[in-house]
DNA sequence: GCAAGATAATTTACGCCCGAATTAAAGGGG
DNA sequence: CCCCTTTAATTCGGGCGTAAATTATCTTGC
């Protein structure tokens, strides 16, 4: 049983300063200590070794008006790179980061996770990817896997995903033994928090929450400067809070879930089914609609827009977040759902959390990928020592 | 900002160990730190202290099948007492338990928050509680105080309590220099909440919920181990879920919240206006009348047991805790919302979250006053070492 | 009776973080 | 010019927790 704090976080400290450092560079000691709140003794320490490791590099001191001199310190952006995978139902997306956690590759392939062979595919598609980079003599700390469903991070075995009819699956261990790299693996929504809570939203930020509305609903939780992911790693299921008295079935079993109503798959779906696209109709084809005026179509995104609202203000009520941060393939019909939502919003959250800033997020395809990355960068001196010049 | 763990926990560990011997005493050194997922070494250091302290005594040793002997432990109960006091906008209840969390004295007044003189008839309360219990020669830890509202448990300030009326009260700091005896105030829920992880239904469980339905709804959590009471300290609003889509207006100002619907004071108010009951009628007469079988009155409550499992629902999917604990003044009326309330969630809980125990708990009056003491032995040897013998 | 094995508890060395004291490197005033 | 102030960075000792080795104390088999 886990009591309190303390067991929980392995390289955070490290992980943070490299984080800080990625977004702003040229901070001095003093400086991180103060924005991670740690003592400056600790940044010290830290420092000399990710110095040592040559991630990190001291800048010419930097006078002040009266004091002693600070030393900017700066990342060494390509002393380390990662590679993010995103494992999704139709196609793998991947980058090639930098330490700084910027994309320098990124590539995507079409993906059939149902082939009995799926695992080896996806095998010899990160393989010629570690290889390309070997051959650009770039040094690689590891891989990052995202993947839909329950995942145990520290075996990095899928315990489930419906989306991937994957269940049990150590694709950490397979994947390694076969790459002879640090594999990682992390649930999709886990990692793109975690990459949002290093270099996005969650920098300044120990409690926020992620959304992501796509196909489906997830929502990422960081609770107390720490990833929350429940008793059973099974928390952040957004999409089935039951918002409809007796709304239609969802995949779920259960009905009136928000994922019934707001999803793009399920507008798409809803909107296929009340004439306002074709049946082959695309999200995009729906937006076109919507900008068009229809009517129909606004009155469905409206109604999204108002239902995601009303079931977020319950959820921010329930955990007071300093910051809520909604991404995802819905971006594209925002537009049309931001004012219902947001005055939904504003009818329901308590003043005392009013406060709470609720943005949202252009969507771009790798997002996900470079979260996954993240998971790599977040362990930068976990693995031995050798690993982080290793190469290949 | 914080980083992950490590600066949460104070004394948690040495609390832990307390709780533990507390809940079954006789356990050994070995089988406190396996329960605890703690190193033997530190429950060894941890253990020492507590003996010197005179906290806890070695019993005989007990031969088991093989092996050398274990040594049980066993608290010193009456080695520490604490005050615990709830202030409530009708009255204060308070306890004054031994170091094991019993119960040794109670006690129960009317009590104003509004008068001007509220916080100095507060203190003479309890300073004569303490001067009875200094006088019966029985070592006092110090007072735990238990309020409504939003309050900073570090400096034991109560930010705002819409119920007491108070603002920025300094209580902690008052009471400390009118008492001279180290005084902790925290919210009701939270110190229930507190408790619950040492003494009750999180002593084996890191993830848990406990809804406190009384006048109004609360919610405490306990995520990863550790209370979670989010970014501004007001996380926990449960009451203010928005569970309908046109309801009344609630006292937050906002339409449909449960409050509106499940709480003893909405259920009342509801019951006089369908002239269930009688327009003085209390919450005993309610429950008499619907054991009767009033068809009016069973409908009321089903539908509030409804609205309760599907809210509650919404919140279990999302938070994924491994138990959830239903407690408050509610738990009269349980016989009647149960049925409703257990489909609701049965109907709308995932597949992946069915497994969470949600138990219903007969309501005491000290119970949160119980609460209030467990913020002080939650903190025993935090404080300089003489205040552990030092009585008044 | 005595070695072998099992379990309990403690000691030791270490990692991580902190607070306090110390050292380093400027600028400014008498 | 020297000393004082200011800010940065480091060192040092200590607390908390761990893992591994060690010590303690029992049972069992020969």
């Amino acid at each position: 049983m886990r009591w309190g704090a303390g067991s929980v976080s392995g390289d955070m400290t490290r992980t943070a300063v490299l984080a800080i450092l990625a977004r702003h560079g040229g901070l001095s000691r003093a400086e991180i200590a103060e924005q991670l709140e740690l003592s400056p003794a600790t940044i010290t320490t830290i420092t000399r070794r990710l110095l040592d490791a040559g991630l990190v590099e001291e800048g010419e001191p930097r006078t002040s008006h009266t004091g002693r001199p600070s030393i900017p310190l700066e990342l060494v952006p390509d002393s380390a790179h990662a590679l993010g995978v995103q494992v999704a139902h139709e196609h793998v997306t991947g980058v090639l980061t930098q330490l700084d956690a910027t994309v320098v590759h990124g590539f995507r392939h079409p993906f059939d996770p149902s082939r009995p062979d799926a695992v080896d595919v996806l095998t010899t598609l990160i393989r010629s990817e570690i290889e390309s980079a070997a051959e650009r003599r770039l040094p690689l700390l590891g891989v990052g896997i995202a993947v839909p469903g329950v995942v145990e991070p520290e075996t990095g075995t899928l315990r489930m995903s419906v989306r991937l009819g994957w269940t049990g699956m150590p694709l950490a261990a397979r994947m390694r033994a076969a790459l002879g790299v640090p594999v990682f693996v992390d649930n999709d929504i886990s990692a793109v928090t975690a990459a949002e809570r290093l270099y996005g939203a969650g920098a300044d930020c120990a409690d926020f929450l992620l959304v992501a509305i796509g196909e489906g609903i997830g929502l990422g939780m960081v609770l107390d400067g720490a990833p929350y992911r429940g008793a059973a790693g099974a928390a952040g299921e957004f999409g089935h809070m039951p918002i409809l008295q007796d709304g239609p079935v969802c995949s779920c079993g259960n009905r009136g879930c928000l994922e019934t109503q707001v999803s793009t798959e399920s507008l798409l779906r809803r909107a296929r089914e009340l004439g306002i696209v074709g049946p082959a109709a695309s999200l995009e084809d729906l937006r076109a609609v919507a900008a068009e005026g229809d009517q129909a179509g606004l009155d469905l995104l409206h109604r999204a827009g108002e239902l995601l609202g009303r079931a977020l203000a319950g959820s921010v009520n329930l955990l007071g977040p300093e910051r809520v941060v909604v991404i995802g393939e819905i971006s594209m019909l925002w537009p049309f759902l931001a004012a219902s939502f947001h005055r939904a919003l504003a009818d329901h959250l308590l003043p005392c959390v009013r406060e709470t800033s609720i943005d949202t997020r252009p969507w771009a395809d790798d997002l996900i990928a470079i979260g996954a990355a993240g998971i790599v960068l977040a362990t930068p001196l976990a693995a031995p020592r050798q690993s982080i010049r290793s190469g290949v």
